[in-house]
DNA sequence: GAAAAAATTAGAATTTGATTCTAGAAAACA
DNA sequence: TGTTTTCTAGAATCAAATTCTAATTTTTTC
Protein backbone atom coordinates (compact mmCIF):
# COMPACT_ATOMS: atom_id res chain seq x y z
CA UNK A 1 0.00 0.00 0.00
CA UNK A 2 1.88 3.07 -1.00
CA UNK A 3 -0.53 5.86 0.45
CA UNK A 4 -1.47 3.63 3.43
CA UNK A 5 -4.10 4.96 6.15
CA UNK A 6 -5.37 7.34 3.59
CA UNK A 7 -8.37 7.59 5.36
CA UNK A 8 -7.13 7.53 8.90
CA UNK A 9 -5.84 10.66 7.90
CA UNK A 10 -8.57 11.82 6.26
CA UNK A 11 -11.04 10.93 9.32
CA UNK A 12 -8.61 12.87 11.51
CA UNK A 13 -8.72 15.75 9.65
CA UNK A 14 -12.49 15.93 9.84
CA UNK A 15 -12.88 15.22 13.42
CA UNK A 16 -10.19 17.95 14.28
CA UNK A 17 -11.91 20.66 11.89
CA UNK A 18 -15.47 19.64 13.90
CA UNK A 19 -13.48 20.02 17.09
CA UNK A 20 -12.26 23.32 15.71
CA UNK A 21 -15.38 24.48 14.20
CA UNK A 22 -17.54 23.66 17.89
CA UNK A 23 -14.63 25.83 19.76
CA UNK A 24 -15.25 28.66 17.54
CA UNK A 25 -18.92 28.62 17.93
CA UNK A 26 -19.02 28.11 21.42
CA UNK A 27 -16.66 30.88 21.76
CA UNK A 28 -18.98 33.06 19.86
CA UNK A 29 -22.68 32.02 20.99
CA UNK A 30 -21.67 29.73 23.80
CA UNK A 31 -22.02 25.99 24.46
CA UNK A 32 -25.88 26.03 25.17
CA UNK A 33 -26.10 28.50 22.42
CA UNK A 34 -24.71 27.03 19.44
CA UNK A 35 -26.39 24.20 17.79
CA UNK A 36 -25.43 20.78 15.57
CA UNK A 37 -26.21 22.86 12.54
CA UNK A 38 -24.23 26.05 13.15
CA UNK A 39 -21.35 23.33 13.91
CA UNK A 40 -22.26 22.07 10.97
CA UNK A 41 -22.34 24.82 8.99
CA UNK A 42 -18.74 25.98 10.28
CA UNK A 43 -16.98 22.66 10.11
CA UNK A 44 -18.64 22.10 6.42
CA UNK A 45 -19.44 18.92 7.84
CA UNK A 46 -22.91 17.24 8.26
CA UNK A 47 -24.84 15.79 11.07
CA UNK A 48 -24.21 12.60 10.42
CA UNK A 49 -20.82 12.81 9.90
CA UNK A 50 -20.58 14.70 13.42
CA UNK A 51 -22.99 11.84 15.17
CA UNK A 52 -20.78 9.12 13.65
CA UNK A 53 -17.85 10.75 15.04
CA UNK A 54 -18.93 12.05 18.50
CA UNK A 55 -22.38 10.80 19.03
CA UNK A 56 -23.71 14.19 20.47
CA UNK A 57 -23.34 17.83 21.01
CA UNK A 58 -21.95 16.28 24.06
CA UNK A 59 -19.79 14.09 22.89
CA UNK A 60 -17.45 17.07 20.88
CA UNK A 61 -17.86 19.19 23.90
CA UNK A 62 -16.14 16.29 26.01
CA UNK A 63 -14.03 15.73 22.78
CA UNK A 64 -12.76 19.38 22.48
CA UNK A 65 -12.47 19.45 26.57
CA UNK A 66 -10.01 16.54 26.99
CA UNK A 67 -7.77 17.88 24.03
CA UNK A 68 -7.40 21.15 25.60
CA UNK A 69 -6.56 19.24 29.12
CA UNK A 70 -4.07 16.94 27.57
CA UNK A 71 -2.50 19.75 25.46
CA UNK A 72 -2.15 21.66 28.42
CA UNK A 73 -0.82 19.06 30.53
CA UNK A 74 1.99 18.02 28.33
CA UNK A 75 2.95 21.40 28.46
CA UNK A 76 3.30 21.79 31.92
CA UNK A 77 4.93 18.82 31.99
CA UNK A 78 7.40 19.77 29.21
CA UNK A 79 7.97 23.01 31.47
CA UNK A 80 8.50 21.74 34.64
CA UNK A 81 10.86 18.93 33.42
CA UNK A 82 13.09 22.01 32.07
CA UNK A 83 13.47 23.32 35.74
CA UNK A 84 16.87 21.90 37.91
CA UNK A 85 15.98 23.24 40.97
CA UNK A 86 12.89 23.21 43.52
CA UNK A 87 12.58 27.40 42.88
CA UNK A 88 12.31 27.04 39.30
CA UNK A 89 10.32 24.61 39.09
CA UNK A 90 7.90 26.36 41.28
CA UNK A 91 8.20 29.25 39.02
CA UNK A 92 7.73 27.16 35.73
CA UNK A 93 4.45 25.83 36.78
CA UNK A 94 3.31 29.57 37.28
CA UNK A 95 4.84 30.51 34.33
CA UNK A 96 3.65 28.37 32.03
CA UNK A 97 0.26 28.21 33.05
CA UNK A 98 0.21 32.49 32.31
CA UNK A 99 1.88 32.21 29.18
CA UNK A 100 -0.41 29.17 28.17
CA UNK A 101 -3.96 31.00 29.10
CA UNK A 102 -2.49 34.02 27.13
CA UNK A 103 -1.85 32.28 24.19
CA UNK A 104 -4.65 30.08 24.05
CA UNK A 105 -7.30 32.74 25.11
CA UNK A 106 -10.02 30.44 23.87
CA UNK A 107 -9.38 27.34 24.63
CA UNK A 108 -8.81 28.65 28.30
CA UNK A 109 -11.55 30.27 28.72
CA UNK A 110 -13.41 26.96 27.36
CA UNK A 111 -11.71 24.64 29.72
CA UNK A 112 -12.17 27.06 32.73
CA UNK A 113 -16.15 27.36 31.85
CA UNK A 114 -16.35 23.66 31.08
CA UNK A 115 -14.46 22.52 34.18
CA UNK A 116 -16.83 20.59 36.30
CA UNK A 117 -19.78 20.74 33.96
CA UNK A 118 -22.47 17.87 33.29
CA UNK A 119 -21.60 17.90 29.33
CA UNK A 120 -17.82 16.87 30.61
CA UNK A 121 -19.31 13.92 32.37
CA UNK A 122 -17.84 11.19 29.79
CA UNK A 123 -14.72 11.66 29.79
CA UNK A 124 -14.32 13.05 33.42
CA UNK A 125 -11.86 9.45 34.16
CA UNK A 126 -10.02 10.14 31.15
CA UNK A 127 -9.22 13.74 32.43
CA UNK A 128 -8.77 12.33 36.33
CA UNK A 129 -6.14 9.86 34.40
CA UNK A 130 -4.52 12.08 32.77
CA UNK A 131 -4.31 14.52 35.42
CA UNK A 132 -2.88 11.55 37.60
CA UNK A 133 0.35 11.05 35.19
CA UNK A 134 1.13 14.37 35.35
CA UNK A 135 0.45 14.72 38.95
CA UNK A 136 2.94 11.89 39.70
CA UNK A 137 5.50 12.66 37.90
CA UNK A 138 5.05 16.59 39.42
CA UNK A 139 5.23 14.86 42.97
CA UNK A 140 8.03 12.30 42.21
CA UNK A 141 9.84 15.45 41.66
CA UNK A 142 8.25 17.46 44.36
CA UNK A 143 8.76 14.56 47.18
CA UNK A 144 12.69 15.03 46.42
CA UNK A 145 12.52 18.40 47.13
CA UNK A 146 10.45 18.23 49.84
CA UNK A 147 13.42 15.90 51.01
CA UNK A 148 16.17 18.02 50.46
CA UNK A 149 14.61 20.76 52.53
CA UNK A 150 14.05 23.01 50.20
CA UNK A 151 10.15 22.81 50.31
CA UNK A 152 8.01 22.68 53.44
CA UNK A 153 6.69 19.48 54.63
CA UNK A 154 2.57 19.73 53.96
CA UNK A 155 -0.11 17.69 53.62
CA UNK A 156 -0.12 16.46 49.97
CA UNK A 157 -3.84 18.51 49.28
CA UNK A 158 -2.33 21.67 49.79
CA UNK A 159 0.81 21.68 47.56
CA UNK A 160 -1.49 22.27 44.09
CA UNK A 161 -3.78 25.05 45.62
CA UNK A 162 -0.85 27.09 46.84
CA UNK A 163 1.39 26.74 44.18
CA UNK A 164 -0.76 27.26 41.23
CA UNK A 165 -4.53 28.85 43.53
CA UNK A 166 -3.66 32.31 43.25
CA UNK A 167 -2.86 32.66 39.45
CA UNK A 168 -5.50 30.32 38.50
CA UNK A 169 -7.77 33.51 40.10
CA UNK A 170 -5.68 35.86 38.30
CA UNK A 171 -5.87 33.97 35.06
CA UNK A 172 -9.78 33.56 35.67
CA UNK A 173 -10.46 36.97 36.50
CA UNK A 174 -8.56 37.90 33.52
CA UNK A 175 -10.55 35.54 31.26
CA UNK A 176 -13.82 36.84 32.20
CA UNK A 177 -12.73 40.39 32.10
CA UNK A 178 -12.69 40.88 35.48
CA UNK A 179 -9.49 42.50 35.66
CA UNK A 180 -7.51 44.09 32.35
CA UNK A 181 -3.86 43.94 33.31
CA UNK A 182 -2.44 41.23 31.24
CA UNK A 183 -1.45 38.75 34.02
CA UNK A 184 1.41 37.97 32.80
CA UNK A 185 2.93 41.80 33.96
CA UNK A 186 2.36 39.91 37.76
CA UNK A 187 4.02 36.75 36.96
CA UNK A 188 7.40 37.64 39.27
CA UNK A 189 5.19 38.45 42.07
CA UNK A 190 2.78 35.60 41.70
CA UNK A 191 5.88 33.58 41.44
CA UNK A 192 7.45 34.86 44.11
CA UNK A 193 4.41 34.19 46.11
CA UNK A 194 4.35 30.17 45.01
CA UNK A 195 7.51 29.92 46.13
CA UNK A 196 7.28 31.43 49.55
CA UNK A 197 4.00 29.89 50.41
CA UNK A 198 5.84 26.54 50.64
CA UNK A 199 8.83 27.62 52.01
CA UNK A 200 9.49 25.62 55.26
CA UNK A 201 8.84 28.47 57.81
CA UNK A 202 11.67 29.79 60.18
CA UNK A 203 11.13 29.42 63.88
CA UNK A 204 9.96 32.96 65.00
CA UNK A 205 13.31 34.41 65.52
CA UNK B 1 -56.12 46.81 54.47
CA UNK B 2 -55.29 44.34 57.63
CA UNK B 3 -53.62 41.93 55.83
CA UNK B 4 -52.01 43.84 53.26
CA UNK B 5 -49.70 42.63 50.67
CA UNK B 6 -51.26 39.38 51.07
CA UNK B 7 -50.41 38.17 47.31
CA UNK B 8 -46.73 39.68 47.67
CA UNK B 9 -46.08 37.01 50.39
CA UNK B 10 -47.81 34.13 48.01
CA UNK B 11 -45.37 35.32 45.27
CA UNK B 12 -41.94 35.15 46.87
CA UNK B 13 -43.66 32.17 48.43
CA UNK B 14 -44.34 30.62 45.24
CA UNK B 15 -40.73 32.24 44.07
CA UNK B 16 -38.63 30.58 46.89
CA UNK B 17 -40.62 27.21 46.32
CA UNK B 18 -39.50 26.98 42.79
CA UNK B 19 -35.87 27.81 43.22
CA UNK B 20 -35.88 25.73 46.17
CA UNK B 21 -36.81 22.75 43.61
CA UNK B 22 -34.49 23.71 40.93
CA UNK B 23 -32.11 23.69 43.52
CA UNK B 24 -33.11 19.95 44.29
CA UNK B 25 -33.54 18.90 40.69
CA UNK B 26 -29.98 20.55 39.59
CA UNK B 27 -28.29 18.76 42.50
CA UNK B 28 -29.32 15.32 41.18
CA UNK B 29 -30.28 15.80 37.62
CA UNK B 30 -27.65 18.22 36.88
CA UNK B 31 -28.39 21.71 35.04
CA UNK B 32 -28.93 20.25 31.42
CA UNK B 33 -30.38 16.94 32.68
CA UNK B 34 -33.31 18.99 34.98
CA UNK B 35 -36.54 20.15 32.69
CA UNK B 36 -38.98 22.39 33.26
CA UNK B 37 -41.69 19.62 34.02
CA UNK B 38 -38.88 18.29 36.71
CA UNK B 39 -38.97 21.44 38.35
CA UNK B 40 -42.62 22.42 38.10
CA UNK B 41 -43.40 18.43 39.73
CA UNK B 42 -40.48 19.14 42.93
CA UNK B 43 -42.37 22.76 42.80
CA UNK B 44 -45.50 21.92 42.55
CA UNK B 45 -45.90 24.58 40.66
CA UNK B 46 -47.15 25.15 36.57
CA UNK B 47 -45.43 25.56 33.49
CA UNK B 48 -47.00 29.08 33.03
CA UNK B 49 -46.10 30.01 36.65
CA UNK B 50 -42.35 29.27 36.01
CA UNK B 51 -42.71 30.86 32.67
CA UNK B 52 -44.24 33.74 34.46
CA UNK B 53 -42.14 34.42 37.00
CA UNK B 54 -38.32 33.40 35.86
CA UNK B 55 -38.98 33.91 32.05
CA UNK B 56 -37.16 30.44 31.05
CA UNK B 57 -35.34 27.93 32.33
CA UNK B 58 -32.43 29.87 32.35
CA UNK B 59 -33.94 32.96 34.19
CA UNK B 60 -34.67 30.15 37.07
CA UNK B 61 -31.01 29.23 36.96
CA UNK B 62 -29.54 32.76 36.60
CA UNK B 63 -31.94 33.67 39.66
CA UNK B 64 -31.12 30.84 41.86
CA UNK B 65 -27.15 32.01 40.92
CA UNK B 66 -27.41 35.85 41.98
CA UNK B 67 -29.69 34.48 45.33
CA UNK B 68 -26.34 31.95 46.29
CA UNK B 69 -23.69 35.05 45.65
CA UNK B 70 -25.94 37.23 47.53
CA UNK B 71 -26.26 35.06 50.60
CA UNK B 72 -22.81 34.23 50.28
CA UNK B 73 -21.41 37.79 50.57
CA UNK B 74 -23.48 39.08 52.88
CA UNK B 75 -21.96 36.65 54.92
CA UNK B 76 -18.57 37.20 54.40
CA UNK B 77 -19.27 40.88 54.63
CA UNK B 78 -20.23 40.16 58.09
CA UNK B 79 -17.49 38.00 59.58
CA UNK B 80 -15.16 40.32 58.13
CA UNK B 81 -16.59 43.22 59.64
CA UNK B 82 -16.11 41.58 62.86
CA UNK B 83 -12.19 41.22 62.66
CA UNK B 84 -10.13 43.85 64.84
CA UNK B 85 -6.34 43.71 63.21
CA UNK B 86 -5.23 42.63 59.86
CA UNK B 87 -4.39 39.21 60.52
CA UNK B 88 -7.82 38.29 61.78
CA UNK B 89 -9.70 40.01 59.07
CA UNK B 90 -7.80 37.24 56.59
CA UNK B 91 -8.24 34.47 58.79
CA UNK B 92 -11.83 35.44 58.89
CA UNK B 93 -11.98 35.22 54.78
CA UNK B 94 -10.34 32.10 54.78
CA UNK B 95 -12.57 30.34 57.29
CA UNK B 96 -15.99 31.53 56.24
CA UNK B 97 -15.02 30.41 52.76
CA UNK B 98 -14.40 26.77 54.30
CA UNK B 99 -17.17 26.93 56.43
CA UNK B 100 -19.75 28.38 54.13
CA UNK B 101 -18.75 26.19 51.05
CA UNK B 102 -19.17 22.74 53.91
CA UNK B 103 -22.06 23.99 55.33
CA UNK B 104 -24.10 24.94 52.01
CA UNK B 105 -22.70 22.04 49.99
CA UNK B 106 -25.00 21.78 46.91
CA UNK B 107 -25.41 25.84 46.48
CA UNK B 108 -21.51 26.03 46.96
CA UNK B 109 -21.51 23.07 44.05
CA UNK B 110 -23.95 24.92 41.98
CA UNK B 111 -22.17 28.36 42.05
CA UNK B 112 -18.59 26.85 41.28
CA UNK B 113 -20.69 25.17 38.61
CA UNK B 114 -22.22 27.96 37.18
CA UNK B 115 -19.42 30.59 37.29
CA UNK B 116 -19.45 32.07 33.76
CA UNK B 117 -21.74 29.91 32.78
CA UNK B 118 -23.53 31.46 29.95
CA UNK B 119 -26.93 30.55 31.78
CA UNK B 120 -25.96 32.94 33.80
CA UNK B 121 -25.01 36.01 31.88
CA UNK B 122 -28.80 37.64 32.25
CA UNK B 123 -27.57 38.27 36.29
CA UNK B 124 -23.86 39.22 35.51
CA UNK B 125 -24.18 42.83 35.82
CA UNK B 126 -26.37 42.55 39.33
CA UNK B 127 -23.26 39.49 40.37
CA UNK B 128 -20.72 42.43 39.29
CA UNK B 129 -22.73 45.00 41.39
CA UNK B 130 -22.97 43.15 44.59
CA UNK B 131 -19.48 41.65 44.29
CA UNK B 132 -18.10 45.27 43.74
CA UNK B 133 -20.17 46.44 46.56
CA UNK B 134 -18.45 43.73 48.99
CA UNK B 135 -15.05 44.48 47.50
CA UNK B 136 -15.50 47.93 48.29
CA UNK B 137 -16.15 47.61 51.79
CA UNK B 138 -13.23 45.11 52.49
CA UNK B 139 -10.59 47.60 50.17
CA UNK B 140 -11.33 50.17 52.41
CA UNK B 141 -10.38 47.86 55.07
CA UNK B 142 -7.53 47.08 53.51
CA UNK B 143 -5.91 50.20 52.74
CA UNK B 144 -5.69 50.69 56.61
CA UNK B 145 -3.87 48.17 57.06
CA UNK B 146 -1.91 48.63 53.91
CA UNK B 147 -1.31 52.44 55.08
CA UNK B 148 0.33 51.08 58.45
CA UNK B 149 2.39 48.58 56.73
CA UNK B 150 0.79 45.22 58.36
CA UNK B 151 -0.21 44.18 55.11
CA UNK B 152 2.14 45.09 51.86
CA UNK B 153 1.76 47.30 49.15
CA UNK B 154 0.57 44.63 45.75
CA UNK B 155 -0.83 45.87 42.77
CA UNK B 156 -4.76 45.46 43.27
CA UNK B 157 -5.46 42.39 41.64
CA UNK B 158 -3.46 40.63 43.38
CA UNK B 159 -4.95 40.85 46.59
CA UNK B 160 -8.18 38.54 46.21
CA UNK B 161 -5.90 35.65 44.64
CA UNK B 162 -3.28 35.84 46.91
CA UNK B 163 -6.03 35.48 49.68
CA UNK B 164 -8.27 33.02 49.12
CA UNK B 165 -6.86 31.72 45.86
CA UNK B 166 -5.15 28.63 47.59
CA UNK B 167 -8.33 28.15 49.69
CA UNK B 168 -10.68 28.31 46.61
CA UNK B 169 -8.59 25.67 45.10
CA UNK B 170 -9.45 23.53 48.11
CA UNK B 171 -12.99 23.85 48.41
CA UNK B 172 -13.12 23.29 44.59
CA UNK B 173 -10.93 20.10 44.79
CA UNK B 174 -13.68 18.73 47.86
CA UNK B 175 -16.57 19.27 46.13
CA UNK B 176 -15.47 17.60 42.99
CA UNK B 177 -14.63 14.86 44.80
CA UNK B 178 -11.21 15.02 44.19
CA UNK B 179 -10.03 15.39 47.93
CA UNK B 180 -11.54 13.26 50.53
CA UNK B 181 -10.25 15.45 53.44
CA UNK B 182 -12.68 17.69 54.76
CA UNK B 183 -11.21 20.91 53.69
CA UNK B 184 -11.67 22.42 57.82
CA UNK B 185 -8.76 20.17 58.84
CA UNK B 186 -6.53 22.78 56.66
CA UNK B 187 -7.66 25.74 57.63
CA UNK B 188 -4.99 26.52 59.88
CA UNK B 189 -2.51 26.25 57.56
CA UNK B 190 -4.29 27.98 54.65
CA UNK B 191 -5.05 30.87 57.12
CA UNK B 192 -1.54 31.36 58.02
CA UNK B 193 -0.71 30.65 54.26
CA UNK B 194 -2.88 33.85 53.08
CA UNK B 195 -1.72 35.53 56.02
CA UNK B 196 1.85 34.97 54.65
CA UNK B 197 1.31 35.83 51.11
CA UNK B 198 0.54 39.37 51.84
CA UNK B 199 2.90 40.16 54.41
CA UNK B 200 5.79 42.89 53.52
CA UNK B 201 8.74 40.74 52.72
CA UNK B 202 12.04 41.82 55.07
CA UNK B 203 14.40 42.45 52.50
CA UNK B 204 17.09 39.58 52.20
CA UNK B 205 19.15 39.51 55.61
C1' DG C 1 -68.56 47.99 47.75
C1' DA C 2 -68.75 47.07 42.72
C1' DA C 3 -66.18 47.56 38.38
C1' DA C 4 -61.80 47.70 36.28
C1' DA C 5 -57.01 46.58 36.25
C1' DA C 6 -53.15 43.84 37.36
C1' DA C 7 -50.93 39.74 38.73
C1' DT C 8 -50.88 34.94 38.78
C1' DT C 9 -51.85 30.20 37.45
C1' DA C 10 -53.14 26.47 34.21
C1' DG C 11 -52.26 23.59 30.65
C1' DA C 12 -52.79 22.95 25.59
C1' DA C 13 -50.44 24.18 21.19
C1' DT C 14 -46.28 25.42 18.89
C1' DT C 15 -41.46 25.64 17.87
C1' DT C 16 -36.87 24.60 18.14
C1' DG C 17 -33.21 21.85 18.02
C1' DA C 18 -31.01 17.24 19.23
C1' DT C 19 -30.97 12.70 17.84
C1' DT C 20 -32.04 8.67 14.94
C1' DC C 21 -32.42 6.28 10.77
C1' DT C 22 -31.90 4.74 6.05
C1' DA C 23 -29.45 5.01 1.97
C1' DG C 24 -25.54 5.71 -0.56
C1' DA C 25 -20.29 6.78 -1.44
C1' DA C 26 -15.43 5.92 -0.53
C1' DA C 27 -11.74 3.35 1.10
C1' DA C 28 -9.66 -1.00 2.87
C1' DC C 29 -9.28 -5.67 2.40
C1' DA C 30 -9.15 -10.42 0.48
C1' DT D 1 -12.92 -7.66 -8.47
C1' DG D 2 -16.20 -8.45 -4.91
C1' DT D 3 -16.98 -7.76 -0.10
C1' DT D 4 -16.77 -5.47 4.16
C1' DT D 5 -16.11 -1.49 6.88
C1' DT D 6 -16.07 3.27 7.61
C1' DC D 7 -17.91 7.45 6.70
C1' DT D 8 -21.18 11.08 4.87
C1' DA D 9 -25.80 12.92 3.75
C1' DG D 10 -29.93 14.70 4.90
C1' DA D 11 -34.79 13.58 5.77
C1' DA D 12 -37.75 11.93 9.59
C1' DT D 13 -38.58 11.70 14.44
C1' DC D 14 -38.70 13.00 19.13
C1' DA D 15 -38.12 15.59 23.39
C1' DA D 16 -38.26 19.52 25.74
C1' DA D 17 -38.40 24.65 25.95
C1' DT D 18 -41.29 28.24 25.08
C1' DT D 19 -45.52 30.68 23.79
C1' DC D 20 -50.25 31.56 24.01
C1' DT D 21 -55.06 31.91 25.47
C1' DA D 22 -58.14 31.49 28.93
C1' DA D 23 -59.36 31.41 33.54
C1' DT D 24 -58.80 32.91 38.60
C1' DT D 25 -57.45 35.67 42.30
C1' DT D 26 -56.01 39.88 44.41
C1' DT D 27 -55.51 44.83 44.39
C1' DT D 28 -56.87 49.34 43.02
C1' DT D 29 -60.07 52.90 41.72
C1' DC D 30 -64.17 55.48 41.80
Amino acid sequence: MRIEAKRHVATAARQQAILDGALACFAELGVEGTTIDDIRRRADASVGSIYHHFGSKEGVAAALYLHGIQRYQTGLGAAVERARDARSAVRAIVLFHLDWATKNVELARYLLQMRRAEATASVDQDVRDANRDVFERLSKRLEKFVAKGDIAELPRELYAPLIIGPTQEVVRAWLNGRIATDPRKLRDKLAEAAWQSVQPRRPAP
